[in-house]
DNA sequence: AAATATTTTTAGTCTTATCTAAATATTAGA
DNA sequence: TCTAATATTTAGATAAGACTAAAAATATTT
């Protein structure tokens, strides 16, 4: 249906889209995809030409229904695939980005439709994003990042907001991961850090931690 | 490692090499590509330069030790993939091949040694083709064709030389898969046709049907 | 409101993989 | 062996997707 580079520019445009809550503009895309804004520009033309985003120029872009849907179906291979690996074929969650970044170029729907079946349709992916339905559609939950708790907070860790590998490792080294209870035992106002307790262990933990780790407070 | 272009020929040119047992001709190349002569051409030029192959013009090419490795290792998982469709995906046999011509060009060679594992180190993919290991030897097993046989004798369905839409699902009418004893009960000289018996049916089948059909008589 | 800085687009080039049409080499027939 | 048929290569073109450098639009300062 669509080209790999053009997928790859939906979902990037998807996410822009969810973190400016706006246009987004050709700069954004051209970092967020590691390209030049001169092959922003003309792959913008093109994708307005197939209506899957409106383009006026030096104004930035906006996915039509059609095209978030695509960009959804893409996430959704994704996150499925990232599932597959974690849980069918026990990669660990800090290895899995990469190869379904492959994966999600896979053309089949039936394919999708019974990995989904096989995975026992799971509603999130190994770093507790969500897994859009057929249709596109994400059921959000509510959650927070652990920096927004204040001290004696409790949250169960829900999701990351980095998924790279060196802070995955990382939280992998102090048992933190998708389920696990963390209480905010103390917070430093000067720069963000906290005291933190996960199982029997305390912890210092940095601000940059904090941020990027996503928790639900009941 | 290799693009998917430079991938599709080098196993279309494993492939005929086993057929014509030697040079393989830029024509039988272009038509098994679906694609023109001066295509292929170019494309020789190219993988000669990667020493995949040998090239000399007008002769037609082999391929080096290189680029048999490097085509067996893209036909592993072609049908290691096809296994995954079929053993854990619920897919027929008639319709894996499409999902795994693009699932073959997954670049990662954990996640090939993970399917492996997870399959149960597989020997032959669901149309009873070997899987060749990770260096890239294939153990040839003893078959031959169903039209090879004599009246009277038996075999066991090992494999199908075609594996299109149309003659696997004409196998399932007939309840013939891998594994399936046949035995022949006639044949007719003038067109190659025969009587078999499946099971406890008896019925005739062309010679177009036995020329497709693999068994080992032991 | 100018001047300056930043962002975005345009123009032109490159690589990969394809094609058509024409030229050349090889093979087969008379 | 000469000729005709077939196979293969060369030359030149195209499309997708990227790049650089320069031009144009927009945004930010003074
Ligand atoms: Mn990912
Ligand atoms: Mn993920
Ligand atoms: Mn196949
Ligand atoms: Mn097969």
């Amino acid at each position: 249906m669509y080209s790999l580079a053009e997928e790859n520019y939906l979902k990037a445009i998807y996410h822009l889209e969810q973190e400016t809550k706006g246009e987004v503009s050709t700069n954004a895309i051209a970092e967020r995809m590691a390209t030049k804004p001169s092959s922003v520009t003309d792959m913008m033309r093109k994708l307005a030409d197939k209506k899957l985003l409106s383009y006026k120029r030096y104004k930035g872009v906006l996915l039509t229904s059609e095209g978030r849907k695509t960009a959804a179906n893409v996430i959704r291979k994704h996150r499925l695939w990232e599932v597959f690996l974690v849980e069918k074929l026990d990669f660990h969650w800090d290895e899995v980005h990469e190869i379904a970044e492959q994966l999600e170029h896979v053309q089949s729907e039936k394919l999708i439709a019974k990995l989904d079946q096989f995975l026992g349709n799971p509603d999130f992916d190994p770093h507790g994003d969500p897994i859009p339905d057929q249709h596109g559609n994400v059921k959000r939950t509510e959650k927070k990042l652990l920096s927004e708790l204040d001290k004696k907070q409790r949250g169960v860790c829900v999701g990351v907001k980095e998924s790279s590998s060196d802070f995955l490792q990382y939280l992998d080294k102090k048992k933190i991961t998708i389920g696990t209870k963390v209480t905010v035992l103390g917070k430093e106002f000067f720069d963000g850090s906290m005291v933190i307790q996960v199982g029997r262990d305390q912890f210092f933990i940095s601000k940059k931690i904090a941020e990027n780790l996503y928790v639900q407070t009941n």
